[in-house]
DNA sequence: TACAATTCCTATCGGAAATGTATGAATTGA
DNA sequence: TCAATTCATACATTTCCGATAGGAATTGTA
């Protein structure tokens, strides 16, 4: 039920990767298929795919790149993972009627009810969560193993 | 994210179906495909899979069939739906390293603990919706409606 | 103004997963 | 013994997702 695409996962690295470096002007989206280990041009379609969503900003030509559109602490996961899941599809097929027991519409009601739910619940948590928020929490990692290396 | 599959659907309606009829004795695969519109080559496979997981008992053999296994109040969706999607993947694939920037491991733990909480938030929801609970909001539904028609 | 670096946009491919069909074996009531 | 039904697996078809490809558009710089 809960699935993860993998461009999801590439989004949150790619503007993670952006937010570490907010205000120092645009990283190249060749840049950030190294340093996260993205396919390269697979990552210009996610990059493309934020810019459409106005997570993040592009400059084109020679020192071009991606910035984030804001800084680290406005931007939701909520955000990005509604942005790279797109426009989700309206589904409204439905199925042939049938003579007996749960009638189709309502039945559908009923557990379309009951996935808002889930996807409210799941929506409530991502929006907790910042890209900023989430390098703090990274800091915390890196220091209780290995006190002051990198970033 | 929230990814609802087909067979998983059909599990509940088929198990909703036989939740309408819990103590009447055995249904047959034809027939719930008949009336919750399922492919009946293919809700056999879907109560296979519940039968695996015991959510339902079956009895072979001519007016055999299939029945609940607990009575609609003790059986959750949270059982069923995992039952359906069966044992998960263990994915613990680890791609290949880089220098800079987000050491791998940490990243990886960094968002496996968010999909961790959306996963028990989606797992609560699930846990408290039976197959009682959702026949009620059903009749609710229809009486709302079509006062006194069914079932 | 030429050129190179970069993003932009769409098409396409390949493999995996999901959906659905088929077939025959096993079980069992009548 | 027979017919109805589940059991179990194999196979076919379709859809989705990750990834690659190619070229057009934009723009800083020399």
């Amino acid at each position: 039920m809960l699935k993860v695409p993998l461009k999801v996962t590439y989004a949150i690295f790619a503007t993670l990767d952006l937010a570490l470096r907010y205000g120092e002007g645009p990283v190249q989206a060749r840049t950030i298929a190294r340093r996260q280990t993205i396919p390269p041009r697979f990552i210009e379609q996610v990059l493309y795919a934020l810019k459409q969503g106005g997570i993040v900003d592009s400059i084109r030509g020679p020192q071009g790149g991606y910035v984030l559109r804001q800084p680290p602490s406005e931007v939701s996961l909520a955000a990005i993972v509604e942005t790279m899941n797109g426009q989700a599809e309206p589904d409204t097929r439905e199925a042939g009627t049938n003579g007996n027991a749960l009638r189709p519409l309502h039945r559908e009601a009923l557990l379309s009810r009951l996935w808002d739910r889930v996807y409210q619940a799941e929506r409530e948590i991502l929006s907790s969560v910042t890209l900023q928020s989430l390098i703090e929490q990274y800091t915390e990692l890196e220091q209780q193993r290995a006190p002051m290396y990198h970033i």
